[in-house]
DNA sequence: CCTACCGATCGGTAGG
DNA sequence: CCTACCGATCGGTAGG
């Protein structure tokens, strides 16, 4: 938590505004959240923000792209270990749901995104992560192990649709039924999604 | 698009203004939606709309439970045939997609309840559905064909997921990759869960 | 169902 | 970086 200590003073107080937004911007939503909300929880005037920001909308765009969770998530899938496609998937699959479940609020950033800016902003995030997921996409089909003739950008996007299922399941249901529907549910969905996407060799029992 | 024809002035007036939130809403935003828009778009004056609904909220929720697509795809999704669980699922998942993607956008509605209500009126909704949604999980489990031992409500949950991130990344992904990443999306993310939820029995070639 | 209004709050800026 | 302000718009209501 000590993240301002070489930062100048001018940096600092930039920082304090993006975190007071993104905070709130999780909480209300785009329009839901004030510029003097903002200014009060960074501890600023109103008129100070816009010493570092244009516009209530830059600072979004601002938050949703700096403070977004891949850029930490994708290097800690990239140290999952495993020989086998299975292990390595199972691997980064837990290191991508612990590493964002510590900001898991940050998924209400791309639900604002998609409603209240028609996901305009969403190409320039695509750009920035692109090649990084690409990487990892050639490591699981160069890891050992006979997948299933699924095309490579489909097997991309069915495991960024295991991770939003994931996610989006959770915050749908868990206020429901906290136990039963709970329990592994993660290890559920990366056994099915496996088993899905292999050959055959079932999985190892736990 | 008669929908009009047996209702009195005054439910046609409700109506019509449920019909202009819903569409300000899954365009704008809660916030990002006035009362005066609504009251334009319904053709009516602003205090007018006082006399259907007592608060902006209420229309929200409104909107939310009695326009939800649940209440036509579940029945459609009902009318799947098939005596094995793989015709059954693939069936019911084409008929899921297809009933949803009418109003596709409805899936805004949800993640505005999401962000901007914390999920409040969730409960609400999954009492509506709770029940036919089962039904249909047991319709799933009685078909022929052998189910790797999931638990019923994983199988449940595995199931909106896979709809969620099929639409979920057909949102993130569809205006970045047109073509390549599109082709048959639905067909394997089908295959994958299906794959993935039975013992063996390797799908049909196309 | 409409007109006319309420107090409150909005994003943003001038000027220092 | 703050004070004081701008015009515009907000959700909601009184009264008819």
């Amino acid at each position: 938590m000590d993240e301002n200590a070489t930062l100048t003073r001018g940096e600092r107080t930039r920082s304090e505004i993006m975190t007071a937004a993104q905070q709130l911007f999780v909480q209300h939503g785009y329009h839901g959240t004030s510029m003097r909300q903002i200014a009060q929880r960074a501890d600023i005037a109103l008129g100070g923000i816009y010493n570092h920001f244009d516009s209530k909308e830059q600072i979004f765009l601002t938050v949703l792209t700096e403070m977004h969770p891949l850029h930490y998530v994708l290097p800690l899938m990239s140290t999952a270990q495993g020989s086998t496609i299975e292990e390595f998937v199972r691997e980064a699959a837990k290191q991508m749901v612990e590493g964002v479940g510590e900001r898991l609020e940050f998924i209400n950033l791309i639900f604002i995104e998609l409603v209240e800016f028609k996901g305009e902003h969403l190409a320039q995030i695509f750009n920035i992560f692109f090649p990084r997921i690409m990487e990892f996409a050639q490591r699981i089909i160069q890891s050992d192990g006979e997948l299933r003739p699924i095309p490579l950008p489909v097997l991309v996007r069915a495991y960024i649709g295991l991770f939003f299922s994931y996610i989006l399941t959770e915050l749908l249901l868990s206020k429901q039924l906290p136990p039963e529907m709970e329990q592994d549910a993660l290890d559920h969905f990366v056994d099915i999604f496996l088993h899905g996407i292999l050959v055959e060799n079932p999985p190892p029992a736990e």
